[in-house]
DNA sequence: TTTATACAAGTTTTT
DNA sequence: CTTGTATAAA
């Protein structure tokens, strides 16, 4: 017996997964497709490391999500039993690992040139960006028309991603339009600092420029941290590539740094949001020596449906091949549906649903099931459907807690005590509640701020020195900086005065602002706002929870570091480092397992999950592809990758639609099938264009009856079934009130007929069978008497 | 300073 | 059709 064979670590896994856990030491990459154990792998290989003996403070493990590394930390956990020792072990997330050296090292960098954050900056998030960009934009005297912050911002994330900071933008930037833009990420740059914040791509920048530059910080790091684990690799950007390259030594050396990388270059989705592909496919360019394992054993989906996503994602060029093989034989061909529009597709869709929950085999409760789309438009119909079929579903979006306009107005009061340099927040909350201080005074503040080189809280304070602020503006002013004041024991955060604890500061921020009386009057107005109120006191809680678990020991902000003079009070420290793990938390209202519904989202959203029966709608040319994505790139890839990322989710089962006219933006429009329907094997799937079928022909359902096939699959350009009756049959031979024979439903009443050619349909009256709508086409139907 | 109305625009979104 | 923003009026 071989040590492999009796150590439990490595029990019940397949040769490749083992051979990914035995290879510690070295550059590895792990080619994980989908559904191959990704995070037994990881998690046994993170384990097998601590039984070899490493420290587990050497061990560091990066994911993306707070989720991702939760789960990781939990499995190893679990691996090890509770009391042995994973204490010391680093299971983060890079952004989350960034504002931590950012807060511990942050002192070494002071006064290097452009290098302007303090260690106690705020983490900007999207809308904050957003907010500030829009200043800025203004400022500029440019119109957000002309320069819509949301793709300046695109742009700017893009150059930090490849870390190109301000100037090395210009310096690139040749037409009018690049140097338009290099001037607003200047300006945007400078905001940003004036308000001593960050924006997330900043993170990870400004690490990366840290660990070139400062000796200490990287000989510290290094020092540290011998064996990196990074998961979703294919999804990291050029930052994040250089990142991992310089936590570890030995990267590009004989024998290599122990870089362990696992990802699916075909599972990456991310390339528009600054993931570079290129990470990953060249991995071995980039460290030379890697070792390369390739986990192709899917655990997860049966024969049909692995077939299908395989043959789809082959089409793509700039890829890896792996041989994809499963353990589930058999299984059902995955049923690809041409509907008529997205209302007939809905409906199928649900009963597809139905059905699978009442074929009962193997798992059939709502919570095993999931309907994706490309976009959240595309989810109303659904949900209108399912809404009226009684089915339970819960949408996997839903704004993020933390994000709430009542959740987030509270924070920025907390930032505003934390940092009251950010603007950003001090602009949400200034007259939120209304205090009388209205956009032309405050103008007027911000203006005599820039003038006199001050923040704009200490220019408020002060407003009443300005001629041109009337005696009651300034006064609001005044009583607000004196309430702030009071908070923070005029920024001391000391005495009597000040919270005891960080709980009761927030507690306290929220009654003496009025905010919560605020949300109370409008959830007397409105009763949507009921919740708003119940949130702010959840924040409360959260603020307690987070109180408790806070260790002022481990707080790197605290730790002594060269640079630092002066103490930072306890309060102020805990407030801070509470701020910045509500900003590392895009924590979306968890989607309960339990709560026994459907679950609805896009296929971003469905990456790393898994249901029993699945549902991808809309596969259309423009849609998936999405137009967007069309755009100098026909070959579509990585909207191949979502398509693909799609399909490998389902265990069981899976249903494709696509639909022949589809209501955009209020217009209905002809659809072309996407391109990736082609792509599909004949031969795997069960197709059927039931886009001129009746949505009211009912009475057998779509998919346990016989597959109904169009005679004639492009009807081009005609127009769909209209209302008005028509009086007679033209080539039946009957009209209304005609008796009539079904082969099925015996004999019967004609009352109805409406439509036009394939779509001539009628509503009869069967003596013992009900009142049915039927296809004449199909119908089979003969005149009696 | 708040409210009404017009009008344009409109993927995906781990932190 | 929806959403948010800009402008006008109260």
């Amino acid at each position: 017996m071989t040590t492999a064979e009796i150590d439990p670590l490595l029990e019940g896994l397949t040769d490749a997964q083992r051979e990914a856990v035995l290879a510690t030491e070295g550059p590895v990459l792990i080619l994980a497709a989908a559904g191959s154990g990704k995070t037994r792998v990881i998690t046994r290989r993170i384990a097998y490391l601590l039984s070899l003996g490493v420290p587990p403070w050497q061990i560091l493990a990066l994911t993306f999500t707070n989720k991702a590394a939760g789960e990781m930390r939990e499995r190893v956990g679990v691996l090890l039993g509770p009391d042995a020792g994973a204490r010391g072990l680093t299971v983060t997330t890079f952004h989350a690992l960034c504002a931590r050296l950012l807060r511990r090292y942050a002192p070494l960098m002071e006064g290097r040139p452009g290098w302007a954050i303090r260690h106690d900056y705020t983490i900007y998030d999207a809308d904050d960006q957003q907010a500030l960009m829009k200043r800025v934009i203004g400022e500029m005297n440019l119109t957000s028309a002309n320069w819509p912050p949301r793709s300046v911002l695109a742009s700017i994330s893009h150059a930090k991603n490849e870390l190109k900071d301000a100037l090395a933008f210009e310096a690139g930037a040749g037409d009018f339009y690049s140097r338009s833009l290099a001037k607003i990420y200047q300006a945007y740059e400078r905001a940003l600092r004036g308000a001593n914040a960050v924006d997330f791509d900043d993170l990870l920048m400004l690490t990366v420029r840290l660990l070139q530059e400062s000796d200490e910080a990287r000989d510290e790091v290094q020092g540290r941290w011998k064996y990196l684990m990074i998961d979703e690799y294919q999804d990291t950007n050029h930052a994040q590539f250089l990142l991992s390259s310089l936590l570890v030594t030995g990267a590009g050396q004989p024998g290599g740094a122990n870089v362990c990388v696992v990802g699916d270059p075909d599972q990456s989705i991310y390339g528009w949001r600054g993931a570079d592909i290129a990470n990953i496919l060249d991995f071995e360019e980039q460290y030379p020596g890697a070792r390369v394992v390739t986990l192709g054993q899917n655990f997860r989906s049966t024969a049909p449906i692995l077939a299908t996503a395989d043959a789809l994602i082959r089409r793509n060029k700039r890829r890896k091949h792996k041989d994809l093989f499963t353990t589930r034989p058999g299984g059902e061909k995955p049923e690809v549906v041409l509907c008529r529009d997205e209302h007939h597709e809905a409906r199928l869709v649900v009963d597809w649903l139905k059905a699978r929950r009442e074929a009962g085999t193997p798992e059939a409760s709502w919570k095993d099931m999931a309907v994706f789309y490309r976009n959240n438009a595309l989810s109303r119909v659904i949900e209108d459907e399912l809404r009226g079929a009684g089915v339970p579903y819960v949408i996997a979006r839903g704004t993020a807690f933390y994000q709430r306009e009542e959740v987030k107005d509270a924070l920025s009061y907390l930032r505003v005590v934390a940092n009251p340099a950010d603007e950003v927040s001090l602009s949400r909350i200034i007259n939120k509640p209304a205090r009388k201080i209205g956009k032309a005074s405050l103008a007027r503040v911000e203006h005599a701020a820039a003038e006199r080189g001050i923040t704009l809280f200490e220019a408020l304070g002060d407003a009443g020195a300005l001629t041109d602020i009337g005696p009651g503006g300034a006064g609001a002013m005044r009583r607000f900086v004196e309430m702030v004041d009071g908070w923070t024991g005029g920024g001391s955060f000391l005495g009597a005065e000040v919270s005891a604890s960080l709980a009761a500061l927030v507690e306290r921020v929220l009654n003496e602002s009025g905010l919560r009386a605020h949300y109370k009057a409008a959830a007397v107005k409105s009763e949507s706002d009921e919740d708003k109120l119940a949130n702010l006191d959840e924040l409360v809680s959260s603020a307690r929870e987070f109180e408790e678990s806070y260790d002022p020991e481990s707080d790197p902000a605290l730790a002594v570091s060269p640079g630092e003079q002066t103490p930072t009070p306890p309060l102020l420290a805990m407030l801070r480092a509470y701020l910045e793990s509500v900003s590392l938390v895009a924590d979306a209202d968890k989607v309960d397992p339990a709560s026994g519904a459907v679950t609805l989202m896009t296929l971003h959203a469905a990456k790393g999950l898994e249901f029993h029966a699945v549902a991808i709608v809309g596969l259309e040319e423009n849609l998936l592809p999405s137009s967007r994505a069309l755009e100098g790139d026909p070959d579509a890839e990585e909207e191949r990758r979502l398509c693909f990322v799609g399909i490998t989710r389902a265990m069981s089962r899976l249903l494709i639609t696509a639909s022949r006219y589809r209501t955009l933006r209020g217009l209905r429009e002809r659809t072309i099938p996407s391109r990736f329907l082609t792509e599909l094997p004949a031969e795997q799937i069960a197709l059927s264009d039931q886009s001129e079928t009746m949505e009211d022909f009912d009475d057998t359902p779509s998919f346990d009856g016989p597959v109904v096939k169009a005679s004639r699959p492009h009807a081009g350009g005609e127009r769909p079934p209209r209302g008005g009756g028509l009086p007679t049959a033209p080539g039946y031979g009957f009209s209304v009130g005609s008796r009539v024979r079904h082969p099925q439903f015996g004999e019967g009443e004609v009352k109805v007929i409406q439509g036009v050619g394939v779509n001539l349909r009628a509503t009869i009256a069967f003596r013992d069978a009900g009142t049915k709508t039927l296809v004449l086409q199909y119908a089979r139907l003969t005149t009696v008497g």
